[in-house]
DNA sequence: TGTAGTTACTTGATATGTCAACTATCCTAC
DNA sequence: GTAGGATAGTTGACATATCAAGTAACTACA
């Protein structure tokens, strides 16, 4: 048994990632602090977005933890806030008692309406307005091929012990 | 005076947007855990290898920071972990009294250099195992592209109040 | 039934991130 | 020299994230 050679990242792939992480760590606080003049989070977001899309403004906490890429705790303290403060509602599953309905309020359909031009403008600014129509076609069918393989591989998912 | 009509994101741009989303929600998660069983988070390893890629493993703070793509409040706090456990050590600057270097332990190469290939792995399994060598070009492209107006442009920078 | 295992969600302790306020040094110009 | 302003870095309060452990309800099968 002996160590296998490292898989160095070559040059480009270097380039890749040192970019990405330009993005998380000085594209990403740009919208957070936008969003946050509007008391929000781009988890928030995320979740109301995903509730505006879902038949009845209604989801199982499960799915919408799914959709949102959130791991179910963080779920549960982001909800929190957005059910103290009305955007959220949270309903016992009739059919399973387990289980609990999320569900956009109207004024947290306002909010997210309120926001949405904003935050969209603003995404245009910081990624899409730096790329003409073939790279961001190239931009998404990369990404897209390496998302997929997060949401349905085996990769052991937030909160389940390992 | 009246609203612009909102620059919403079409469906290319939404896709590589939700993408890019998952890559930061459950992909990075994935990497932070591995890095997390020696002791390091990836913020961590963002400094020790922009010091080990310094002339003589040194960097004053603002550098380093600007490098890692920090917050200067953001690397202080990281640096309190790294320099307690002596990985890295700190240097009044001589020239200038409000200076400050960091540099790179014996102890911090080798903790980096022991992490180095498995993280590098990781990164591999993650996001380039997924593309094939003209994918991961139109990413670099695109990703740089974006990157390179985040460090430049007067984008406001973290810590400076606004 | 009833009990072992699974699923759905919550909780709380601890770690990390963010923001504004603070100290200290340097620079400039008068 | 010295006042005003900029620069470098730190601090502390508060918000958020993570992880493991906990509760409660369902399921399967003896």
């Amino acid at each position: 048994m002996h160590m296998e050679e490292p898989r160095w990242l070559d040059e480009t792939q270097q380039q890749a990632w040192r970019a990405f992480l330009v993005m998380v760590n000085r594209g990403m606080p740009i919208l957070e602090r936008t969003l946050k003049e509007h008391d929000l989070l781009v988890v928030h977001y995320a979740i109301l977005v995903a509730l505006s899309e879902s038949p009845a403004h209604t989801m199982r906490l499960s799915d919408l933890a799914d959709t949102a890429n959130l791991s179910q705790s963080r779920l549960t303290h982001r909800l929190r806030v957005l059910t103290d403060r009305g955007d959220v509602s949270l309903h016992q599953d009739p059919q399973d008692g387990r289980g609990k309905n999320a569900t956009l309020t109207n004024a947290g359909r306002r909010r997210l309406e309120s926001v949405a031009p904003l935050h969209a403008e603003n995404v245009q600014r910081v990624v899409f307005d730096h790329l003409d129509p073939t790279e961001t076609e190239c931009l998404a069918r990369a990404l897209s091929k390496i998302a997929g393989n997060l949401c349905t591989h085996e990769h052991f998912r937030p909160d389940e012990p390992h």
